[in-house]
DNA sequence: AGAATCACG
DNA sequence: ACGTACGTGATTCTG
């Protein structure tokens, strides 16, 4: 039987953009290329795989003109496709038009139709059709002529769900056809496929298995017995059939195209490796066995390159490009500089690509600098520029920059305005990931392709940032504490902390050893031997093997976290083995086999990343190693940190704690007079709380009513709920409804505080710190009630971790500047969310400490004291 | 890519 | 009626 094989080019680009392994690739000349790299390996593997004889590639082609009045409608609020995915469109049809491979396109069409109309047509031709998609809507399409492959990646290594009749009705239960009634019940939220309100997968599953079909379901109305989702199918039959056309993959399209039109064909090798090296593709090159053939000389693409477009803009001055180690040298730079806007594209700690726009009084100049740099002769040139403070710099993510010129002897001054950070104040829920994006967040107007143009864009972006941090009140956030803060984290990251690998070693030696003992034990009690790792195989083995209670599931299956295991501790010898097991692989694996690989062989150290945009709190994130969640609460667990050290025998780690930070923060905000007043008096909050709610003295609070207390302290910063409070107390749900209502009468400051923060962030869509940090909540305007309540919540919340965010961040710009000021040889090398850490000079100690004390205390004043306590010590556990 | 799990504040 | 604390990141398995 002869094969077709048919691929969606749009869904499979689209998967291939947001994998993450090829998201950063990007040709010499700035062209983003990991869309085009990811289909072209996929598509390779199936043609290698499946060995068809005809081919086609289909691609949506929108037109004003649907085949659905009601789609037109729906397409309209669909987001459309990324800027940067879009610009490699050009790129896979140039490369496959290469390959001599049919794409087709129908203007008005979208690829599944097409791609329903050649199954329809080939499969009556008797011909086998193999359907190479990302959608699963295409299962409608399997029968005993059409099979559909799902490329899943995994690793970097792609492989394939492969669906024929059978495998549909294994996975699901219902008829390929039949998926078209189960869709249209439940919806597609992204695809604007309304569906039924209230019926979700499941339900809909169930209905179309009962009753074969959508037509079958209403004709059998009165057999349904569940009232409410009887009313629900009678109110929703018209989304419901509409949503079926909607769903519908269509099997007439007109097409005009030949067997011959489709055939696979031979192709030109030259052609193909023409434009492989232009995509820079050069394993593909290899795998194709074509670094043998000869390239043509000189072939000039379409894609433009970086400088047409300058050309084509109305510039106010002269481009000069810099290519070579002469030009640099003989490049003369402007006098005064006033403004000195800058692009840069650093990958593998390499900067490839930088471009500067001078300015002054007099006019601009500009500098580009395409491709790889030599650096002593760059650094040469412009050291002296980047070290200048009265040279202002304006930048997109400026501090990879600020490390990389670190690691190259050039301290970075004079940073002006950093418009990622700007964009990130302005909305600290979005994601800014290009100049391009932050450019249309403030315009709302896209840039012309090229990485030159992103440079003249800076300026207008930096004039609607800072009206815009004007508008908003966070002029003051944003010069005197998240601007400094850049420079400020690429000096941690630049020094980093030492770990010490033999002891991570030995740790990881103990570690190993016993989960190897635990490993037998499990696999002897459980009788077999399995992967202890895997949840679902541990969940088989424990509820149907051991016939232990399953006390909850997870969308997948049984669960087995901890807590579970927890309640069924005696019930089995094997759940004290697995729960240790756990603890001792999430160590080894996490911290021991992590750092070891993080630590620096140059340095011996690791250098994390601090991310200044990561968070919707305001709060920092570490990643690369994450020193952030080091574990400290078990004993066990804190063997790890013993192999931080200060970074020689001269040096000693001093780490300042801020004591209960969320809570003064809420006393303050609240101005709850009992709590201002406990805290004015130093005394130790969770037993205060528990005289309130328990009526006892000061004398007669007991361990367990402190806890209570503790933990309805930090119900209260999360957005209480009886459920989480009963659940984390392990009371009953009245005793935790009892305990809040008591907590609220006591506390009436902070029940108005709750009360009013919802209310007020319902009005204005957003709330705001003390320093004016700001977090909007589009979940407040939910139609979903347990979004609306998530909303709430984190109305609650957002206030009091962020202003807790806001003080460290002031604190340590002072304790930063402080260091300096006063010619202090100690670092400061880590921040975790209320504690900093210096890596001090045994010498400067006392003094150190009472830097930190000192500025992190007075960071901000509060209606109640802010508390630091320090610890000191040859290593991070201070308990040893 | 997403889910589950678990490390931290 | 339903599912529930807030904020993160890394690892492993899954499909």
């Amino acid at each position: 039987m002869k094969k077709l094989l048919i691929v969606d080019g749009n869904s499979i680009i689209n998967r291939a953009y947001y994998a993450t392994e090829t998201s950063f690739m990007k040709t010499a000349e700035g062209l983003y290329t990991g869309a085009v790299y990811g289909f072209l390996n996929i598509f390779l593997k199936y043609l290698e795989e499946d060995d068809p004889d005809y081919i086609a590639v289909c691609f949506d082609v929108k037109h004003p003109t649907f085949r659905h009045e009601e789609y037109e409608e729906y397409k309209a609020t669909r987001k459309g496709m990324p800027d940067e995915l879009a610009a490699q469109m050009p790129l896979l049809k140039e490369l496959l038009h290469a390959f001599n491979v049919a794409v087709i396109e129908k203007m008005g069409y979208e690829a599944d139709d097409l791609i329903g109309t050649f199954c329809e047509k080939a499969s009556s031709k008797g011909m086998e059709c193999i359907v190479l998609t990302g959608d699963r809507d295409s299962l409608q399409l399997v029968n005993e002529r059409v099979v559909v492959k799902l490329p899943v990646t995994k690793g970097g290594r792609t492989s394939a769900e492969f669906y024929d009749v059978d495998k549909v009705y294994e996975k699901y239960g219902v008829t390929p056809s039949q998926l078209i009634d189960v869709k249209a019940l439940m919806g597609d939220k992204s695809d604007n496929v309304p569906g039924i309100a209230g019926v979700g997968e499941k339900t809909a599953l169930s209905l179309i298995k009962e009753f074969g079909s959508l037509d079958g379901i209403y004709e059998n109305i009165d057999k349904i017995s569940k009232p409410a989702l009887k009313k629900k199918l009678e109110e929703g039959k018209n989304m419901a059939y509409l949503s079926r056309k909607l769903v519908t993959i269509m099997k007439e399209v007109p097409l005009e195209i030949t067997e011959e039109d489709i055939k696979r064909k031979e192709y030109d090798p030259v052609r193909v490796l023409n434009v492989l090296n232009k995509l820079e593709f050069r394993s593909i090159i290899k795998r194709l066995k074509l670094d043998q053939v000869e390239p043509e000389a000189d072939v000039v693409f379409e894609t433009e390159n970086i400088y047409k477009d300058i050309e084509e803009m109305t510039l106010p001055e002269e481009v000069v490009v810099l290519t070579g180690i002469d030009d640099i040298a003989k490049m003369q730079l402007p006098e005064k500089i006033d403004i000195l806007y800058i692009t840069y594209t650093l990958s593998n700690n390499e900067l490839s690509e930088i471009n500067f726009r001078f300015d002054n009084s007099s006019g601009g100049y500009t500098v580009a600098l395409p491709g790889a740099l030599f650096v002593p002769a760059f650094l040469d040139k412009f050291a002296a520029v980047f070290e200048s403070e009265s040279i202002k710099k304006v930048m997109f993510d400026a501090k990879p920059l600020i490390l990389w010129l670190k690691q190259n002897g050039c301290d970075f001054k004079g940073l002006y305005c950093d418009v990622a950070v700007c964009a990130y104040l302005s909305d600290s829920n979005r994601k800014s990931n290009s100049i391009t994006d932050v450019y249309r967040f403030y315009t709302s107007k896209e840039i012309k392709s090229g990485s030159l143009n992103e440079l003249f864009a800076l300026e207008e972006i930096q004039e609607y940032a800072f009206r815009k941090l004007e508008e908003d009140g966070q002029t003051k956030l944003f010069k005197d504490v998240e601007l400094p803060l850049v420079s400020i984290l690429a000096d941690l990251e630049y020094t980093g902390f030492r770990v010490n690998p033999d002891i991570l070693e030995a740790v990881g030696r103990d570690f190993e050893k016993r989960i190897n003992e635990l490993t037998g034990l499990i696999h002897s009690y459980a009788g077999k031997v399995f992967n202890i790792n895997s949840p679902k195989q541990l969940g088989e083995v424990l509820f149907e093997d051991l016939k232990l209670e399953s006390k909850k599931k997870t969308k997948t299956g049984y669960s087995t976290n901890v807590e579970v295991l927890e309640k069924l501790y005696d019930a089995h010898p094997i759940i004290p083995c697995i729960i240790e097991y756990r603890q001792n692989t999430k160590l080894k694996s996490t911290y021991i086999d992590g750092l070891l690989s993080a630590i620096n062989h140059m340095t011996g150290r690791v250098h994390s990343s601090f991310n200044q945009m990561a968070t919707a709190t305001g709060r920092l994130s570490s990643t690369e190693p994450n020193l952030q969640n080091l574990p400290i609460k078990s004993e066990i667990g804190r063997h790890i940190r013993r192999a931080f050290e200060p970074r020689d025998e001269n040096h000693i780690l001093i780490d300042a704690d801020y004591s209960q930070i969320e809570l003064r923060v809420l006393a303050h905000i609240s101005q709850d007079s009992t709590m201002i007043e406990a805290f004015r008096n130093n005394e130790d909050i969770h037993t205060v709380t528990a005289t309130k709610v328990f009526n006892v003295g000061l004398e007669d609070v007991t361990y367990e009513m402190r806890s209570k207390a503790k933990a309805v302290n930090f119900g209260i910063i999360y957005g209480i709920s009886e459920y989480g409070l009963s659940r984390d107390l392990n009371i009953s749900f009245y005793e935790a409804k009892q305990l809040k209502t008591d907590y609220l009468k006591k506390y009436p400051g902070v029940d108005a505080y709750m009360k009013d923060i919802v209310e007020s962030a319902r009005k204005l869509g957003y709330v705001t710190t003390l320093m004016g940090r700001r977090r909007y909540l589009p979940e407040l305007a939910s139609s979903n009630s347990q979004i609306r309540s998530f909303g709430e919540r984190i109305a609650l919340n957002t206030p009091i971790q962020g202003t807790a965010a806001d003080i460290i961040k002031i604190a340590m710009v002072k304790v930063y500047n402080e260091l300096a000021r006063r010619k202090l040889s100690s670092k400061l090398i880590l921040q975790v969310h209320d504690e900093l850490l210096i890596d001090a000079l045994k010498e400067e100690k006392e003094e150190v400490i009472d830097l930190l004390k000192d500025c992190m205390e007075n960071a901000f004043e509060l209606s109640v004291p802010l508390v630091v306590s320090i610890d000191t010590g040859m290593n991070f556990d201070f308990n040893e």
